[in-house]
DNA sequence: CACCAGGCAAGTA
DNA sequence: TACTTGCATGGT
């Protein structure tokens, strides 16, 4: 399973090139991405974080004091935005008053410690929980996304009825635990899911046609 | 028109 | 535990 991972991951590289993820400059601009891209499109999350920037409002300070009518009103194009409104609002608050919004003290912590910290938010569930922790804290842990799930499903790698828990166990005990790794893996799963792997196992031109012969 | 998009929580059985 | 529903805009 090690080479089968490792050999996925580097015909993925070769075909895909460098994700270059997390869309976003900022640690507080990929934190909120995370909670806007729920259920989302990212195309849709762009124009929602634009309309922050422009009321520069990525920073944690002013989004702490923000409204949260106003909050909704600028993420809005995202969707859901009542909902995710709340939940911005719920880990912002962590962040500013357990930490001071400082996110380099965050990093500072065992990514489990800090995982079951953001779980404990209403609002963050596993997937957004690790993908802040790999994408804006830069610590090696692996998101499993519903591109994840198809794309394991697809290449009969797992059964089908996992925990999102056993799925990352999957990955994380048969993987290096390199933060590199582990985000360009993920993000080419998505490419690759969105490119190939739409609802037939395998279609016409994808990189891993060699794979399902092993 | 229907359906999907990088989920999550709350309710039900 | 496993399944359903609400949340809601924008693209195809």
């Amino acid at each position: 399973m090690q080479k089968r991972l490792l050999n996925i991951f580097h015909t993925l590289l070769e075909s895909f090139g460098k994700r270059n993820w997390w869309p976003g400059e900022t640690e507080i601009e990929i934190i909120i991405g995370a909670v806007l891209t729920q259920n989302t499109s990212w195309k849709n999350v762009e124009k929602a974080i634009n309309n922050l920037r422009n009321d520069n409002a990525l920073n944690i300070d002013v989004l702490y004091k923000m409204d949260r009518e106003r909050l909704a009103y600028l993420i809005k194009p995202s969707g859901f935005y009542n909902i995710k409104s709340i939940r911005l609002m719920n880990l912002i608050n962590v962040l500013y008053d357990d930490m001071s919004g400082n996110i380099d003290d965050l990093k500072e912590i065992d990514m489990w410690i800090i995982r079951d910290k953001l779980l404990r938010i209403n609002g963050i569930g596993r997937e957004t929980a690790d993908s802040i922790i790999l994408y804006a804290l830069n610590k090696p842990i692996f998101v499993i996304d519903a591109y994840t799930k198809r794309f394991l499903n697809n290449h009969g790698i797992h059964g089908g009825n996992k925990s999102y828990d056993e799925l990352q166990d999957l990955f994380m005990k048969n993987l290096p635990h390199d933060t590199y790794l582990f985000n360009e893996f993920h993000a080419l799963i998505v490419c690759l899911c969105q490119r190939f792997c739409k609802k037939v196992p395998l279609c016409k031109g994808c990189p891993l046609e060699r794979d399902f012969m092993v």
